[in-house]
DNA sequence: TTTCTAAAAATGAACGTTCATTCATTTTTT
DNA sequence: AAAAAATGAATGAACGTTCATTTTTAGAAA
């Protein structure tokens, strides 16, 4: 048994369930089913923890986003299997959204990783600057377009995860991606 | 001096310079120059003050997006406007969306409002219902529309205040405007 | 205007609780 | 039996809230 990785799992199902403000040793602990002290034998304390579970996160967000991306491809294909990609990453593990929300939206909580923030969207930059290039995608900048991507797909999945919509719905998912690529694409 | 309006505008400043988790009650006194106590003549406890300062917030945010909505403009004219008010709200207050995002990113912390965290958007379902009626915007369900719009507002106004963009230079909010309403207009 | 006084507002030290972290001791592994 | 891993009670700091006391306010009386 892996008591570091239970120990971030059980930080992660907390946060989700509880939020980051009633987050504490002893039920990461208890959830974990390791004493309070055992903690401090993989991590040098709260801080060190919830950033190892940040990093961890963004890093299988990446690999996961990136599947089935090759560069042959057309852009178009591309922008549908990331936005797919990351979506299914996402509902197939909400606790990972929740807790990559909350995490970004902690200023001066654990300064380390915020430039690391913007990382999560690094296999996005690359597709964008192949379409500039080959005139599909809008000629305006990657941070305009990066928020016509990111932005849209973060709200679709917080609805979805509130209930407010359905992503799983027939041809859901399909409306959605032709609106975000119209967004983007040149007319 | 209105001592209320201290302690929230002190509550404001807190939680966008040290965000949630380092809030307590001796810095926010301390802030508005108040002592401890005299918070607790005007709100119940830390919850109730953070709640209060959230509605006080929405309501504000709400009454600037309206600012020029006439139902006889132009749909598309409607659209612009309320985006570029919202814009202009968070950009000139940007305590104002720092606080937001956080609340609205903490499960559980306060539940009281959870159902209101939509409601900020009230003013903009009105819109697109019109939209759909005269056939100028797409015919797919609110929530897609929504995170249509909500999302890359939300993101370019993060990038923007992270200094990632710079929405003042000349003809950036026209192209954000431009390809935002492309995502949600009918082609 | 000045003085008095009762109510209202404000104060901040004190209290009880919670929490992150430590470390002497115990358990498990090799 | 020595080393490594794990434990959880103990510690002290931090925090939200309370309330006995002080300060301010406002109106009446002189």
């Amino acid at each position: 048994m892996d008591k570091k990785q239970a120990i971030l799992k059980s930080v992660l199902k907390l946060v989700n369930r509880e939020g980051f403000y009633h987050l504490n040793m002893k039920n990461i602990a208890k959830e974990a089913n390791v004493a309070a002290g055992t903690i401090y034998l993989y991590f040098k304390g709260k801080e060190d923890l919830i950033n190892a579970l940040y990093s961890m996160i963004v890093n299988e967000f990446n690999q996961h986003v990136l599947q089935g991306y090759e560069d042959e491809k057309p852009v178009k294909e591309n922008f549908y299997d990331m936005l797919n990609n990351a979506i299914e990453f996402y509902l197939t593990q909400p606790d990972n959204f929740s807790f990559i929300e909350q995490y970004t939206y902690a200023p001066f909580l654990f300064k380390e990783n915020q430039n690391d923030n913007f990382l999560l969207l690094s296999p996005i930059y690359k597709m964008m600057s192949v379409g500039k290039k080959e005139g599909v995608i809008r000629n305006i900048p990657d941070s305009i377009l990066l928020s016509l991507i990111h932005g849209p797909m973060n709200t679709i999945i917080k609805l979805h995860l509130a209930h407010k919509t359905d992503l799983n719905k027939r041809g859901a998912k399909q409306k959605f991606f032709d609106a975000a690529w119209s967004a983007i694409a040149v007319v």
